[in-house]
DNA sequence: GTCTATACCGTGATAGAC
DNA sequence: GTCTATCACGGTATAGAC
């Protein structure tokens, strides 16, 4: 399996001022208000430039959530692919076991980091990013089957060495439950919350990390079918 | 703890003949299309009525979706409370041992006979639900507060009682967490999936309640804080 | 190529006649 | 209760200025 950062496959779009000015108003209005709550009057006019300019540079307004969008995720994907490396380079050479925690580890630390860097979004991309993959937004696909696409393909085949007792359609039910927690859990919506008092502090991500991990890894870490103990 | 099956606290409300052609037309087109990608002129077009009854018999679009989907849901939380109140009867005459997993079953019980029941809205609510609580709508506020916060509490009881050595906290993370990929499952959006081939048939019921109640079990049973067993 | 002004059509909501 | 007319606002498309 060769290192697979694609650090020239898909170069950084170089984007104009006036682009560049109409992204970071609208990032800053999408994470705040919500894709649908956005207007493009109230971004262009945030951006100080024109209506038009924004179906000009990009295409449509789903365009632009897009664009938005694959600016902050594509450094991220590229971290948890070098996390991936780093582990199954510490494996080949016997420094590290490949269990599950440490498959589960490759995607909360970058996402942990990047939730305590402001100049890549923070916590409020992380939750951007965990909301549109629960929510499965279509204006996304694009996206989301080229960078994410790729980082699933290593995920699982981590996990499947991870959990060599399981079939490969159990490996998958695995990763597919278990990033359901963990984007449910980075999304930070309370879902208990809702008669009022709040039963969990769902958005400090230290306090996230600490309560999900273990339940992720147990999670995955499950007998295949009924019995007590894990694979 | 009494029994709480609150049959005349919140009686059906009754809808004059107009007031149901809209609710069934709105109903298949919001399962159908999603909340924002229904306009009022096609509910009302398909219900054969005026466009401005859907303002006058509910207040908005918003109240709409909230009445479609609390006619739905309030049997449904009866069905849950039931099995709860019919889970504690079992552990109170020693006929049943109230372990994580009898916990589990009673939402998934309701969440599977609902899914087979197409008169009461099929797997197709079950999806709309588990997606109005995942993507944590604003609209359903007064609703849920009502009916879903009830069950919290019940549900957080049990599985207190069910995992004596967790703290108070620790229980409401675990439930929040096991609801979280309840929910996902449920709602059959394949997180997987987006580079194209499908990874996980996450639509038959059966299936998902296979895969996903060792998981959340297990992740719930977990231990405290990184020991290996279960408590 | 880049930017602007403006018009178009569909949306949810409301007032007032019947 | 019901309907028609109308409103403000949304995303989008285009003609034309620089």
């Amino acid at each position: 399996m060769k290192s697979s950062v694609s650090s020239d496959a898909h170069p950084e779009p170089k984007y104009s001022e006036t682009a560049t000015r109409i992204l970071d108003a609208a990032e800053g209005l999408f994470v705040e208000l919500g894709l649908e709550a956005t207007s493009l009057r109230q971004i262009t006019q945030q951006a100080g430039v024109n209506l038009a300019a924004v179906n000009y540079h990009f295409r449509s307004k789903d365009a632009l959530f897009e664009a938005v969008f694959a600016r902050r995720f594509a450094p991220w994907a590229r971290e948890c692919l070098r996390e991936l490396d780093a582990l199954e380079a510490s494996v080949a050479s016997g420094k590290a076991a490949l269990d599950v925690e440490a498959v589960v580890m490759c995607y909360v630390r970058p996402a942990l980091a990047l939730s305590k860097d402001p100049s890549r979004g923070g916590a409020v991309f992380v939750r951007l990013f965990s909301r549109v993959l629960v929510e499965n937004h279509r204006q996304l696909r694009e996206t989301l089957s080229r960078e994410w696409g790729h980082l699933v393909t290593r995920y699982t085949a981590a996990l499947g060495r991870a959990l060599p007792r399981l079939s490969s359609e159990e490996v998958a039910w695995r990763l597919h439950l278990g990033f359901s927690v963990m984007f449910h859990a980075f999304a930070g919506n309370d879902i208990l919350k809702l008669f009022g008092r709040s039963a969990v502090s769902a958005r400090d991500p230290d306090l996230i990390v600490k309560h999900m991990v273990p339940f992720v890894v147990a999670g995955m870490s499950a007998a295949p079918s009924g019995k007590p103990a894990a694979g």
